[in-house]
DNA sequence: ATGAAAGCGCTAACAT
DNA sequence: ATGTTAGCGCTTTCAT
């Protein structure tokens, strides 16, 4: 296939419209302070004629350094990961970089294959989400790290090796500020459940970090795995086989808002007074949690800003001649660590 | 920057390790049978050795075809949009393409600037959302299409021009689907609320086929415009307003599910008996829809089987010699035009 | 079955 | 301020 009837325009056509050499244009197009005004009309107006538009593979391969930026998340169609692909494109496009993106499924044998697509296109930085990877991978990121390629890992409090920079925040500690908040409010009998997703690691941080609190503050609490699929229906289930089969804890804290509302509207369905005789907490403040049941109590997470951060530590990689200072001392500024806040709503 | 410590490994560099040419390397990369079965094993251990990543921009240059395709959707936020994301990013990658990506944020400027960008990629294929573009970038992906790459628009029923391929639906006729629903359940005195995103044009086409098809069968119909930001929020608050000041509509059709459960949370708070005193209608049955407030009735539209199409149809372009052939009939198979379902739940 | 030569479209480095 | 030369890492084409 790709038999083209109309070549596409080079340099070379461009030169020759404007009667200079490909290396006038070249210089016109990245440093047109170079290049005297006069040629520069004339180079201009060959640009417009033709409607030249560079190609970018050549570029790279001659001068080796890319724009484009590879991130590999879990799942697209989860929002608080689109929210956060939405905020790093809209960062990058802002300073000219392209964006490949790739989706997990919560697989590291699948990101394994991903990141090794993604580095047959050297691009100029890796953005990967959290800290665990299969050591191949490893091997891989630190290769394309000792190559000169900044790689971040996102939504994770530390990096999986200390040369990657992270974006992020501690899910144990969110876990904790769940169960806190819970035993602040007199809440005695809790009770933790954890996504259906096995290995959506950072869930389980937040299932630790809450049992963990709760237990040093003296509380009773227990723990349990929400089904995979639908979350909203699988919280709906949840509470409806809870209330059958034995005394209900007093609040429950969700891994994310979808297993929460669902909860919430099987409770609501049942009758039962949320938060009188049950509590329910929620992970994420996603746009419909403030909506439902006079307000699900949960924790904001700052995905979009995650996002935006991430990119914008990236294009900082490209000031400065020395990747290893602009990367080290002059990403400085940016917070490498986000702290999520509980919305104390109605439902605890 | 830039400044790599361990340069990247290369063809040469493994033909080395071999003891053959570059050439050998790459035919067994591309053709293992065109190599002997005793050179291959030496190749395939020097590969292993050195862990070569092939450079994808040195392979596009030289053979002017690439793996990589381009889509550019509205918003990566949007529910309907990521899952479209997720199906073409999947099929995609299952073939050994990869997914670049931009989202125009409604706005046809920033578009034609992005399709310029993704245009400089030289991509395999470019894929748009809808069928509206700027002159501008109808011409350059003219242009494209011309210089053999292939052009689809999704969630349209046409092509902005008759040599692009477009995979969706009709969008007047899921709102005339809508109104008639209304009717066929008796419903008299309509309403649609249309989307808030001026340049939203699906939305549009369905407010107006909504708005037809109800005069058309004779009966009565307003149209109101969401206000922009939370839909959700915007939703309550509409309802609200409703309430307040006119007598209520019997049956309201709302652009998406988000607008929809915002108007049914506020039912539900103001008392208001769903569907018995009013009907609501919802549009893209979201995760949430089945569950809320006895479930919510809406029109599932195929967002994730949308882009699994796309990434079909990209990928049969690749097989054939004459890419004419297999982009026009070796493509038949697949359905241009898909049907979006009303899902009669509770609220009407 | 393998190799040698040429070149994809661009830019870095060195003239002029 | 502009041009010349060489080469990025690979594949195509044409030998052998």
């Amino acid at each position: 296939m790709r038999n083209q009837n109309q070549k596409r325009i080079t340099l070379a056509d461009v030169a020759r419209h404007a009667g200079v050499t490909t290396m006038t244009v070249s210089r016109y197009l990245r440093t047109p302070l170079q290049v005297a005004p006069v040629t520069g009309k004339r180079v201009a107006a060959a640009l417009e004629q033709t409607e030249y538009v560079a190609n970018k593979q050549a570029g790279i391969l001659a001068s080796g350094t890319s724009t484009m930026v590879a991130a590999i998340i879990p799942n697209i169609a989860h929002s608080i990961f689109s929210e956060t692909v939405q905020g790093l494109s809209d960062v990058l496009e802002l300073h000219g970089f392209e964006l490949m993106l790739a989706s997990s499924g919560y697989s590291l044998e699948r990101e394994q294959k991903q990141i090794r697509a993604m580095m047959g296109w050297a691009p100029f930085a890796l953005v990967l989400t959290g800290r665990h990877h299969t050591p191949h991978s490893l091997h891989m990121l630190q290769a394309a790290h000792a190559a000169g390629t900044p790689v971040v890992e996102m939504w994770d409090h530390t990096s999986s090796l200390p040369e990657f920079a992270h974006i992020g925040f501690d899910h144990a500690a969110a876990g904790a500020l769940m169960a806190e908040h819970f035993v602040s409010r007199g809440y005695q009998d809790l009770m933790y459940v954890d996504s259906g997703v096995v290995q959506d690691f950072r869930a389980h941080e937040r299932a630790k970090g809450f049992a963990q609190t709760a237990r040093n503050l003296g509380v009773k609490t227990r723990s349990l795995q929400a089904m995979s699929g639908n979350p909203v229906a699988a919280g709906r289930q949840l509470l409806k086989e809870l209330v059958g089969s034995q005394p209900l804890p007093r609040a429950i804290a969700f891994a994310n808002d979808q297993l929460a509302v669902g909860a919430l509207l099987e409770a609501i369905d049942q009758n039962i007074a949320v938060p009188e005789k049950m509590a329910l907490l929620g992970f994420g403040d996603f746009p419909m949690a403030a909506q439902i049941g006079g307000g699900l109590s949960t924790v904001a997470t700052p995905c979009y800003e995650i996002g935006q951060s991430v990119g914008q530590w990236v294009v900082n990689c490209r000031s400065g001649p020395q990747a290893k200072l602009s990367r080290e001392s002059g990403n400085k500024k940016l917070p490498a660590l986000l702290h999520p806040q509980l919305i104390h709503r109605h439902t605890s």
